[in-house]
DNA sequence: TATATTATTGCACTTTATGCAAGCTGTGCA
DNA sequence: TGCACAGCTTGCATAAAGTGCAATAATATA
């Protein structure tokens, strides 16, 4: 049920998002301003700065959450810990499929900028602490030891390679790629 | 053998460093400015721009780097990856002893501070990306196929880990934390 | 329709960051 | 020693980023 204005807020945001992506994936990022951006999304300077509180936030990706169901789904399952964590992460996937080229002009943009590839590290690295609240979750439900955030620290590492190797290669599913990276934990250091 | 010049471009950017440093930890980091800084490190504001290219960089730890010849003995060693690549990290670790109260005050900072978290975690991942070049020396010399990438992600953040519970903990040696996190690593997926 | 809430905007102002030219200071060499 | 060069510092001008505030416009609620 969501009312007029937020679809609205949801529109602006992403108006400014994609004159941010596009806009500096023809210009080179430091060729940009929050002024020209403004304009091709058609608000006022201002109204950038209401939706992000900086200049590069507008070239990140959205933030992305799991639901509370899934995240008990999680915490009772009893297959593999790196198992059943993708399967947790599979709808928020499906997500990234929509916007396909976006997400790799964003990516392309964040390689030739420090500060923007730390931002997007960053990300990842919040993502990295929420995971590894839930994966102590789970352990305390199984009633388990374990270093939960340096697991967390692990799988989400994988994860963070694939990404880059399905935005940087011609594999079609981030999931599958993904997948293949993080299952490899457990083999890599055996030898 | 340091020149005179050198060591007094070394004195001034440390200067500015601690300065900065200090400020930000007393009157936290968004109500210091980089005009501040520069009075308290006795340089004018334009001579700070001439160190570091933007302001939150003078609160971010100096880059550190192994030498050749640690590289060289790296890739022909013949303990365990992870252990190997601990050694190669020793002499690094020393030098953070020497300023430790900087070092934790900086990192201090950085917590409350969701950008500059980010600069630090993503300086940790330039260094993992150098890192994983060495792996792959190390893995072609012995002629070994393996996923050096996906072996410096994993390795790097165990080591990333092993800071945070140095710097908020009260164990002494940062080393040594360091290596339980790294030695843990085969252990943790085998359940 | 009347009223409360939220979003957008313009404006003034501070801070960050850059380019350039002038002047100063170590460095190397005759 | 003293001269010439390279590198460092500085001030000034200017662009761009980012904030606070108050007026206005659009939506929600009664």
């Amino acid at each position: 049920m969501s009312s007029l204005r937020a679809r609205q807020r949801q529109q602006t945001e992403s108006a400014i998002r994609q004159a941010a992506v596009n806009l500096a994936s023809e210009h080179g990022l430091d060729n940009v301003t929050t002024e020209m951006i403004s304009a091709a999304a058609g608000v006022s300077p201002r109204t950038f700065f209401n939706y992000f509180s900086y200049k590069d936030a507008a070239f990140l990706p959205p933030k992305i959450e799991w639901t509370d169901v899934d995240a008990e789904k999680f915490i009772r399952s009893t297959k593999q810990l790196h198992c059943d964590f993708l399967d947790l992460l599979k709808p928020m996937f499906k997500d990234i499929g929509i916007d396909r080229s976006l997400v790799k002009k964003s990516y392309e943009i964040a390689i030739n900028n420090q500060k923007l590839m730390s931002l997007r590290t960053s990300a990842f690295h919040e993502f990295e602490e929420r995971s590894a609240k839930l994966i102590e979750k789970r352990l305390a439900y199984k009633e388990i030891t374990g270093d939960a955030h340096l697991m967390a620290a692990l799988i989400l590492a994988a994860i963070r390679k694939g990404f880059e190797a399905w935005v940087t290669g011609k594999e079609t599913s981030v999931l599958d790629v993904i997948t293949a990276k993080v299952e490899a934990i457990p083999t890599l250091f055996h030898a």
